[in-house]
DNA sequence: CCGCGCGTTGCAAACGATTGCATCCCGGTG
DNA sequence: CACCGGGATGCAATCGTTTGCAACGCGCGG
């Protein structure tokens, strides 16, 4: 099909070994011959056969990453940027999806694995004993999860959430309610304290239960958060943001005029409709990025990165934060 | 690291040839010599090299995707789909983005090329030349565009517009306009066609113009549907559909009471929000699948499958069609 | 003038499988 | 009893690179 090596040395009238070396070691062939072996190449329009290569060295330069659902707006994102850096450096991502099935996940592993230098995990939800396995046979970096020995990138929510209970204070909101996910969810657990945290300073915290991921999930909060009476909320993400915001104003409760709404992650959609959706962006492309280095980076000699990398999430300032309703009622028994 | 195959015939004592046909042809050793290797890979935990095999047999399992910009919704079905497909069939997905560079795919089917089997090509913008390049390099099948000589698979939007049209007729509109994408988009070209054979029983077709495929292109497109005095359009994705019924909303214009909308492609996000678009439902998983099947069966001897096959759409009602508004204009010299 | 060393180059052995061909053994048939 | 055939197995080449080691030639210092 294409140029071999052995045809190149041949035109070049060196070994293979030479011609090899042309590519591999420039310093180590004399300039007249490299330039006759580059000529040569480019006339075959050769290309170095990856599967020989990486017979014999061991590497590949291919990374694998599992994500649980493409359908997800959240990880489109993150390939996108896991993408662009393993490109500029020079290696392929081999794509899964796992399908929303934890125990998919390490079969999953196992097949990758022998086809891959390492592996970036998104999200996974594999039990602890199943991720020590993976552990064992490649190379691993893990995205929205922490493990002791494992390096990993996640979003640190503190700035981003610090920001937004600051913003509403500002707007001059005494009372903030959270909307949660998936009980399961550890973004969930972390988002809930970075919230504590931030209300430290003399706001109240009001919890408004868990609802499924989803803007069905969010539109299914209203009479929760309609109930509780307080004035601003976060949502545990943008889709359930969107979905509640809609169903506030398809029932003609203004947002923000009568409730202020953020939402997590900054998805694309979050902007496109008005009024935009006031959010917690999370650096979607950038923690691809940061998996990506944290997955070939480690264990190098010159890798002085933390095991464990945050990247920080900011306010994104739209559309439906404002201050709160006049007369609305300080506390939520007045109001049910 | 992991056991050979070298190490899995010495301890079921027999030669690696052997070792090997137990797994490629079972029928040609031995019953128990079978299970005594099978036992030894086992003890092992044996996984054949993938890559010393590509090496010799030439096939990779491997195959290579290309889209255009995983931040666009209509990709990751696709890529769902696709990657469905090929793990059923055995085969990897390698995932590239050509982030919205049409000379830039060249190069990349060049890089791809030596470690894939083959590569489906999503709505690839290459030149003619360039795509024969690159069909000459590896196996090749396309998405959302066609070649006389190449396999692909495309949405069919005859189906979906014929339902569209006859749908707005019933509810007794009979000015339909049509809000367009990018020049250079043979799907915008397709739809354009279908919508005037679906509308020569009688139903007036308007074009209103093309704009960015985008939201906010959607919104940019208010001015002209307004204008044209039209009681219902179609628009070229629903991206732009639901910037545009967004944008007619906040402007206090009832949507579908004063314009039915249409949308095409149905994403996640056109059935979240109230009121769910109407869309064109182009079946997004299943070309992916039907690409990779294209892609791998593409000169198999069982090849029957056309070349070209066509994926029928369908329209999904949802909330953004009704009867035209009373006393809507007839023509739009008397709107303007 | 001899030899040492270094900069270049080639030889050949890997890497881990697959596979055509030769070999072997066994039972059945003439 | 010899021969033949076929099923089971092994030998060894091969895929296209990389890379340790040896070889070679040349210039320079002693």
């Amino acid at each position: 099909m294409v140029a071999t090596l052995r045809e190149v040395a041949a035109r070049a009238q060196v070994s293979v070994a030479t011609a090899s070396r042309a590519f591999q070691r420039p310093d180590m062939v004399g300039a007249a011959t490299r330039t006759r072996i580059l000529e040569a190449a480019q006339e075959l329009g050769y290309v170095a056969n990856s599967t020989a290569r990486a017979l014999v060295t061991g590497r590949r330069d291919v990374v694998g990453v599992v994500v649980p659902d493409l359908l997800n707006p959240f990880y489109p994102a993150v390939l996108k940027g896991a993408r662009a850096r393993a490109r500029e450096r020079g290696v392929q991502l081999l794509l899964a999806d796992a399908e929303e099935e934890p125990e998919g996940e390490l079969p999953l592993v196992r097949t990758l694995a022998q086809q891959v230098d390492g592996i970036v995990l998104c999200s996974s939800r594999m039990d602890e004993a199943s991720l020590r396995e993976a552990a064992g046979l490649t190379r691993l970096a893990l995205v929205n999860r922490t493990d002791p020995g494992l390096p990993g990138v996640l979003a640190d929510p503190e700035p981003g959430v610090g920001e937004a209970v600051r913003h509403l204070a500002e707007l001059g909101h005494t009372r903030i309610g959270y909307v949660g996910g998936p009980e399961a969810s550890r973004s969930d657990a972390d988002r809930r304290r970075a919230i504590a945290l931030a209300c430290r300073t003399g706001m109240e915290q009001v919890d408004l239960g868990r609802f499924p991921p989803t803007a069905d999930g969010g539109a299914q909060a209203a009479e929760a958060v309609l109930g509780s009476g307080v004035g601003a909320v976060l949502v545990y993400n943008d889709v359930m943001a969107l979905g509640l915001v809609d169903h506030l104003r398809t029932r003609g409760i203004d947002v923000p005029g009568a409730l202020s709404v953020i939402g997590w992650d900054d998805i694309e959609f979050a902007g496109m409709l008005a009024p935009g959706l006031t959010t917690v962006r999370v650096p979607r492309a950038e923690i691809g990025e940061a998996a990506i280095d944290a997955l070939l980076d480690r264990g190098a000699d010159d890798d002085v990165a933390p095991l464990h990398r945050l990247l920080p999430t900011e306010l994104v300032l739209r559309g439906t934060t404002a201050p709160p309703a006049r007369g609305a009622a300080p506390a939520p028994s007045q109001n049910v």
